[in-house]
DNA sequence: CGTTTTTGACCCGCGC
DNA sequence: GCGCGGGTCAAAAACG
């Protein structure tokens, strides 16, 4: 799988550092391409933008008994659909940080119900309002790289 | 009292 | 035009 693409307001998480070991990743989608159903192309249809303007689209696909995943973002839910052809609702999710309009959708899979697929809609404008909480994770702490003590010069 | 959920209504595109 | 499928709005309720 190729990384080198992926959302730079999204943290993609190595299997090997899964952030919440409440639930097993089993298996992650990356659409670069953006499409996921026939809306995705309706969705690429109607604009002539760029497509990463549009939202960049990803999806997780993992198993999880909880429909909801904590993932740093505070999110507002703003609707509920029945989908066809699933006995399983659709929840519709958007960023409640004002001028961010990054959506989610999660639902769960139609086949195998023990596996939940939140689709990511957008990017975030801003920082993860748990940035200080991701912080005291010593694996994945961006910052811990970045923010070496600058060994002033203190001759 | 401000924020979020809930839930039906509304809207839009598409096919008939 | 109408119904269907899917996405969003918004008013009221619920919550902290």
């Amino acid at each position: 799988m190729d990384f080198s693409h992926q959302n730079p307001n999204y943290t993609f998480f190595p299997e090997n550092l899964n952030p919440m070991p409440d639930f097993q990743l089993s298996d992650y989608l990356m659409l670069d391409d953006g499409i996921l159903d026939d809306h995705d192309a309706k969705y690429k249809n109607g604009v002539g933008k760029n497509k990463s303007e549009l939202g960049v689209r990803v999806a997780l696909r993992m198993k999880s008994e909880m429909d909801v995943i904590d993932d740093g973002y505070k999110w507002r839910k703003y609707g509920k659909k029945s989908i066809k052809n699933s006995p399983n609702p659709r929840n519709y999710y958007k960023c409640s940080s004002g001028g961010c309009n990054v959506k989610k959708r999660i639902e769960r899979d139609i086949n195998e119900k023990s596996y939940v697929i939140t689709t990511y809609d957008g990017v975030h404008n801003h920082d993860t309002p748990s940035l200080l909480y991701y912080n005291q994770m010593p694996l994945m702490a961006p910052n811990a790289w970045t923010l070496q003590p600058s060994s002033s010069s203190t001759t």
